[in-house]
RNA sequence: GGGGGGAUUCCAGAGCGGUCAAAUGGGACGGACUGUAAAUCCGUUGCUUCGGCUUCGAAGGUUCGAAUCCUUCUCCCCCCA
């Protein structure tokens, strides 16, 4: 398989170095992309460097991954309009592993020729001099070259100037690539578009330094066809942190991409065919209703970053949630088993005893619970019609609610509107 | 240092002595429609025991009555030096 062939026709190829494609088509190359360790998880965003790298492995090449340690250190201005903040060596290193242990879960890490490896460029920084260093690197690329990238030009037109630490980022950066291709033989660097004047400062570097060649390619920002940001909810970025996101979040998210953002995200974050897009995609032109691109995004993305068991709960969690799912099946399930369901979904308890006496619907969701911030609030939702309890709307704020009400002995199902659905426990 | 303008409910922005819990727009949240979509339409958007209560930068004052007038303070912006 073409791996650049692959990445064009997938629609995620942004821009490739010339002789990039033929050296992959001679032999096997290694080739590598770098991970910021700013979080302690890797969200969505990342995902399209992850599938590169994953294309890659598979068109027969050594995927190399690079947690930024170092780099982590220093910032990249790429994309920031003001200077970053630093973080602490101790948080660095908790997130770096948190990294490595996701990455690990997408690629190949067996001892083959194709086996992914991962490094991390602190390890060739902690020792490297500062004079040592502007004088084996920094006497290489000149400050000229340096400040007509974008990414610095940008900055020094700006209102917030640049920090020397950042202007040397592309220098670091450069020189990762440098040591990786005289040590591991790794002659591509790719990355997000953003990245394109980092990693060509770094095949300069190598030109200059060692007058080797090196190749760069880059990959399209992925946006959504409405022009808002990939990845981003409501509630924040959708992480590949089963903690940070639940299963079922992850899943809802790609559920509900629009159908012209479905269609583009099942060449970049699937690995079917061609064929097999096009006949979903056909599909799905033929009873749009069913959203048949969407499911199987859903599906593949929710399995390979979680697994196939998490899929099929947040499937038939979905099903509850969104169809005319019953509450029925809820009385025969174990208290783990219906918590598992509704994970993610704020919970309230309430005493048994509170509820045994009877309650009102307007306490019982904004004084005992805070599902509502007030009880005019919650009049006015239920006034509304935008109040269901235990699946049956609340059509009357003087509703009486008791024992008798709970589900499976214990639980209350609140809904606010259709999507936003509350768990009381009685206890 | 001198002169001027401003601070209003999530945001923008009206109001300039009673009829103001405060126009309008945006956002947010609900409802209808639908595909858990987009678009559209409708409603809600200080608290309330529905009697009222607390809001218009802060503190005082004038008045029967103040977001609106006066005094002081705090913070923003603009112009001149």
């Amino acid at each position: 398989m073409n791996f650049v062939d692959e990445l064009r026709w997938r629609g995620m190829l942004h821009d490739i170095m010339p002789g990039t494609e033929e050296q992959l088509l001679k032999e096997q190359t290694a080739g590598y992309i770098g991970f910021d360790p700013t979080g302690d998880s890797l969200h969505v965003g990342h995902l399209t460097q992850i599938m590169t790298l994953i294309h890659f492995q598979r068109a027969g090449h050594r995927p190399v991954a690079l947690v930024g340690g170092a780099t982590g250190m220093v910032g990249d201005p790429s994309g920031k309009s003001a200077e970053r903040n630093l973080l602490d060596e101790e948080t660095l290193l908790h997130n770096i592993a948190c990294l490595e242990k996701q990455l690990a879960k997408f690629l190949d890490f067996s001892d083959t020729g194709t086996g992914a490896i991962m490094v991390n460029n602190y390890d060739w920084f902690k020792d490297f001099g500062f004079l040592e260093f502007i004088r084996d690197v920094g006497k290489h690329i000149t400050v000229n070259y340096m400040m007509a990238k974008d990414s610095v030009k940008k900055r020094l037109e700006g209102e917030n100037g640049l920090s020397f630490t950042e202007f040397s980022y592309q220098l670091i950066q450069g020189y990762d690539f440098y040591y990786l291709w005289k040590n591991h033989g790794c002659v591509l660097q790719m990355g997000g578009s953003d990245q394109w004047g980092n990693i060509v400062t770094g095949t300069e570097l190598i030109r200059r330094k060692d007058g080797g060649s090196a190749f760069a390619l880059t990959t399209q920002l992925i946006k959504k066809a409405d022009g808002n940001k990939f990845g981003k909810t409501e509630s924040g970025a959708v992480w590949l942190d089963a903690s940070k996101t639940s299963p079922y979040r992850y899943y809802q998210f790609w559920l509900n991409a629009s159908d012209e953002d479905a269609k583009n995200w099942i060449k970049i974050f699937t690995l079917k065919s061609k064929e097999e897009i096009d006949n979903l995609i056909a599909e799905h032109d033929a009873a749009p209703h069913l959203r048949t691109v969407q499911k199987a995004l859903a599906k593949d993305i929710t399995i390979r970053t979680h697994s196939e068991a998490d899929y099929e709960t947040a499937v038939k969690t979905s099903d509850f949630l969104f169809g005319n799912g019953s509450l029925e099946f809820l009385n025969d399930m174990s208290h783990q088993a219906v918590l598992d369901v509704f994970d993610g979904v704020p919970q309230f308890q309430i005493s048994t005893e509170q509820l045994a006496s009877g309650i009102n619907v307007l306490d019982l969701l904004a004084v005992s619970t805070a599902v509502f911030s007030s009880k005019g609030e919650a009049r006015k939702m239920i006034q509304g019609g935008g109040v269901a309890i235990n699946k049956n709307k609340v059509g009357d704020a003087d509703l009486k609610l008791d024992s008798g009400h709970l589900i499976n002995g214990r639980y209350l199902i609140v809904q606010r509107g259709k999507k936003n659905y509350y768990l009381i426990v009685a206890a």
